[in-house]
RNA sequence: GGGAGUUUAGCUCAGUUGGUUUAGAGCAUCUGUCUUACAAACAGAGGGUCGGCGGUUCGACCCCGUCAACUCCCACCA
């Protein structure tokens, strides 16, 4: 057997792996246990995991985990979303290079193709799930696109139309121009951009058409919209402008006529205090536009270049015409000048490009139905957020605020709307085309009319998120089944992780549906993650390339070190920093396990009975106590959701109580014999940490758990024994003699004694403490070679007083006491000041009024203690 | 513009209803040591006026006010 490793070999990680799925344990099926549900935000299908998913992907694992060891049906459901516009941009590009236009090819054919990549790119993500070490159950993994899902999504894109939540409507729009798709308000991202504000100069007429001289100036970002513009608009209150009431502009370059309208929107200190009004091509506009009655001139086409409408540029891009057309308003004198202007801009998160609002038709959800119930289940603490507050009032704010929902996509990648069109503005919605050409010939047959036009499938796609929010419900069949036995038992499920920002897209959206399907939240607790950034406090981006590539992390560290370097800076909910050397820390400590691992093996050859018969009494029931301590404050850590500090604790517990403290105090001497109790004993303790660090490093916690044992079906992954009370005076007592090594070590070194010299102890105890049962465990740590209890101060001797006790030394090797006395004046000083402190506060009688009986007996208490410790130094002082 | 959050050692963070915390941990730094599981270790050391100011209190990292810096979300003025 190899002990010296750095790492668990990535064979031996994938052993395990492939052994933990044939023994079961990821399987879940419903039975008598209570369920611990979990479904994985499922990752874009042709996407690669970064590191936030890395950090969602471990929490849930440990969560998980934990779970199915505390006896729990734990069930982690795996998946992937076919994510439209992404993969669709994708698939678009693949086409693109290999020489084929996506609009030369048939609606199958395009789904053909994407499919094909999706089977190609799918695998990839399942893959690093499976590195990472996730216990996901295989069996149940899902895609969006699976033919039950599509089915379900069609289902409620139907229930909804017939419960008149859906309607078609024309709206403004985020436009993306590269996906030629409408987004959602949640897809467009809104960046500060160095633009430029241009004054153009609006030739005016008066009521009867006659020139008024000078114009008007107004600014604008956007110069290529012009040809949209319907209105000038000011504000009623400002002088400037009062006489142009009914009068009128010429759009520059196509001298169109154009109505000056009067506006409180109009912010008379901004630019000129002059707006050019354009309803096509920007959202306030419209708005505007609406309330005035304006026509509406749409300049663009879907793809961004100039429509026909433009009368100029027709056909060129917007960013080109743009360009181009401040140099002829120049050229033709319109342009008064143009200064720098910071501006945001929205991009679609999906493609990158530049959104457009634009009118057009799409589909949409009302909201505010769906969102009060959503809001009431947080409100009521039936969805606990983690963690806490932070995050209640954003969700509380959005829910309140409510837009309805644009659930259309101009995409073939998705769930096709299940709407039939027909002639004589007939819509039908429904399951099949069967039913809506039997509705379509009913339809014709009422209103008499013998048509020929065709029935034509609506050509657009439902949102993405239109598929994710069933996602909780559909991947037990939910939808399609409703109340089936899976159904029953594993939802609402128990906890979502998820990263903070999607908490509208997705989050809020789920318990709308729900709520509205299952009469029940999606699940109990959220626990939001947040986001990783480089050590530079930077976003993760492609762009920067400060994203590392998950494989080659656990191929440099191990996979149990990625996990532990991720989650041992990742407090609940806030920003983490990713830091390689944290995953560095994760692999020294893998290397720690090893080398204990070691020693404990190394006693199995040279086992004998009675060998040590009490010395490593004490410590073997102290760390029994000790390991139930710990264990109990984990659950509590665990359950509050405080996955980084549980993961310390255990860290601590084993670095320094179990190798640092437990193994140096029974450690037999090189060669001698073992005592099997002890052997066994130990081989206990250390099997239960490795299960108690279990979900948070599965691999080398099995490895280890297996060597200890050496039977080939207890698996450390198996449930772990329920916890058992704690001895309290065996962790007292263990308290104090850690107190005491420590501090006669420190005396030790300032005494300047060598490392092995060896002392007689004397030892004058306060009453309260019992070294009867450590004396010769504290002897052996200390080099001592007897231990005795005194009540006199030793002549000639080293003294250290700690906490009430005090230890004396005498040794053969000469003392250096050099800094002895200026210690204990310091120390004394210090316990003055405290004492006259405390003595202040118990002589306030206000204090002693409204103090608690605990707090004024703590002070007391710390009187008493000071006191005592100050009589000691002074005896030493004398 | 509106809202939320953060600010404690060089870095990342603990600090539980204000009272043994004259503020702790890990990492990093420095100094020793290849000591019989472990130099990927062990033994030591240095490092903080708890963002600034003011207030409440016998007592404040903790409560209140204010200012500052940073982060995020929402809305968005041409």
């Amino acid at each position: 057997m190899e002990l010296s490793k750095n790492y668990i070999p990535a064979d031996t990680e994938s052993k395990w792996y492939k052994h933990w799925i044939e023994k079961g344990y990821f399987n879940s099926t419903p039975d008598h246990r209570p369920a611990f549900t979990v479904v994985i935000p499922p990752p874009n299908v042709t996407g690669l995991l970064h590191m936030g998913h890395t950090l969602n992907e471990t929490v849930q694992d440990i969560l998980v985990r934990k779970a199915r060891m505390s006896g729990f049906n734990a069930c982690w459901v795996p998946g992937s979303d076919h994510a439209s516009i992404a993969t669709e941009a994708r698939v678009v590009n693949m086409l693109k290079e290999k020489g084929i236009e996506k609009n030369s090819l048939s609606r199958p054919e395009f789904l053909a193709h994407a499919f094909e990549w999706k089977e190609k790119y799918g695998g990839i993500i399942y893959n690093q799930i499976k590195k990472l070490g996730c216990s996901v159950d295989w069996k149940r993994a899902t895609f969006t696109m699976d033919p039950h899902y599509y089915e379900a999504v069609l289902k409620v894109f139907i229930d909804l139309y017939q419960k008149g939540l859906i309607y078609r409507g024309a709206r403004m729009i985020n436009w993306d121009p590269s996906a030629k798709t409408a987004l959602s308000d949640e897809e467009v991202e809104h960046r500060d951009v160095q633009g430029k504000l241009y004054y153009l100069r609006y030739p005016l007429q008066d009521t009867h058409g006659n020139p008024i001289p000078g114009g008007i100036s107004i600014a604008t970002q956007r110069p290529e919209t012009i040809m949209g513009d319907t209105a000038i608009c000011v504000n009623p209150h400002d002088d400037r402008y009062a006489q142009l009431r009914n009068c009128f502009a010429l759009v520059p370059l196509i001298n169109r006529r154009i109505p000056i309208i009067f506006d409180e929107y109009v912010d008379p200190a901004f630019g000129t205090g002059a707006l050019k009004v354009t309803p096509a091509h920007d959202i306030n506009d419209y708005n505007l536009g609406l309330k005035h009655g304006l026509q509406i001139v749409d300049t663009l086409n879907d793809d961004g270049t100039l429509s026909p409408a433009a009368q100029i540029y027709v056909g060129e891009d917007r960013f080109t015409v743009r360009k181009k057309i401040i140099r002829e308003l120049e050229e033709k004198g319109f342009l008064d000048k143009e200064e720098t202007y910071t501006t945001r801009i929205g991009y679609s998160q999906r493609s990158g490009a530049v959104v457009e609002p634009r009118i057009s038709t799409q589909w949409f959800l009302k909201m505010k139905d769906l969102a009060a119930p959503a809001l009431a289940a947080v409100l009521e603490g039936r969805v606990n957020i983690h963690p806490g507050e932070k995050f209640l009032a954003t969700y509380k704010y959005w829910l309140e605020n409510v837009k309805d929902w644009c659930i259309s996509r101009q995409l073939w990648w998705g769930q096709q709307i299940p709407a039939w069109y027909g002639a004589d503005n007939f819509i039908f919605v429904g399951h099949s085309r069967q039913e809506a050409e039997a509705a379509y010939a009913a339809h014709a047959a009422a209103k008499e009319t013998h048509t020929t036009t065709p029935l034509l499938q609506d050509e657009d796609v439902l949102d993405t998120w239109f598929s994710s929010w069933l996602w909780p419900m559909e991947v037990f069949h939910g939808i399609t089944h409703p109340g089936n036995p899976e159904i029953n038992y594993y939802y609402p499920t128990t906890v979502l992780v998820t990263g903070q920002d999607i908490i509208f897209f997705w989050v809020s959206r789920m318990v709308m549906a729900g709520l509205e399907y299952e009469k029940e939240v999606p699940f109990r607790d959220v626990y939001f993650t947040g986001m990783v950034r480089d050590r530079q406090g930077r976003k993760m981006s492609k762009s920067l390339g400060n994203s590392p590539d998950l494989l080659e992390l656990i191929d440099k560290y191990g996979a149990d070190a990625v996990r532990f370097g991720i989650m041992i800076a990742a407090p609940a909910g806030n920003d983490l920093l990713f830091d390689e050397a944290a995953l560095e820390q994760g692999k020294f400590f893998t290397n720690k396990l090893w080398n204990a691992l070691k020693l404990v093996k190394g006693w199995e050859g040279r086992q004998a009975l009675s060998q040590h018969p009490v010395q490593a009494d004490f410590a073997i029931d102290w760390f029994a106590s000790r390991l139930q301590e710990v264990r109990a404050e984990v659950e509590t850590l665990m359950a509050q959701f405080r996955l980084s500090e549980a993961l310390k604790t255990i860290y601590s517990l084993i670095w320094d109580d179990f190798c640092s403290w437990y193994l140096e105090w029974v450690k037999p001497p090189m060669n001698d014999l073992v005592e099997i109790s002890l052997v066994s004993r130990t081989i206990g303790y250390f099997t239960d940490l490795m299960q108690l660090l279990h979900p948070f490093m599965p691999f080398i916690t099995e490895e280890i758990y297996h060597l200890l044992q050496m039977k080939e079906d207890d698996l450390c992954i198996k449930q772990f024994a329920p916890l058992a009370a704690a001895d309290e005076a065996a962790l007292a007592t263990g308290s104090l003699l850690k107190h005491s090594i420590t501090a006669i070590r420190d005396a030790r070194n300032k005494a300047g004694l060598k490392p092995k010299a060896t002392v007689e102890l004397f030892i004058h105890a306060a009453a309260d403490h019992d070294f009867t049962k450590i004396e010769t465990l504290l002897a052996r740590q200390v080099n001592a070679a007897s231990v005795t209890h005194t009540h006199q101060p030793v002549a000639g001797s080293i003294a250290v007083v700690a906490g009430k006790d005090q230890f004396y030394m005498q040794t053969d090797e000469p003392l250096q006491q050099k800094d002895q006395a200026e210690d204990l004046m310091k120390e004394k000083q210090h316990l003055l000041g405290f004492l006259a402190a405390v003595e202040k506060k118990l002589g306030n009688e206000k204090f002693v009024a409204n103090a608690k009986p605990e707090v004024l007996a703590l002070e007391q208490k710390k009187k008493a203690d000071a006191s005592a410790k100050l009589a000691i130094i002074e005896q030493r002082l004398r």
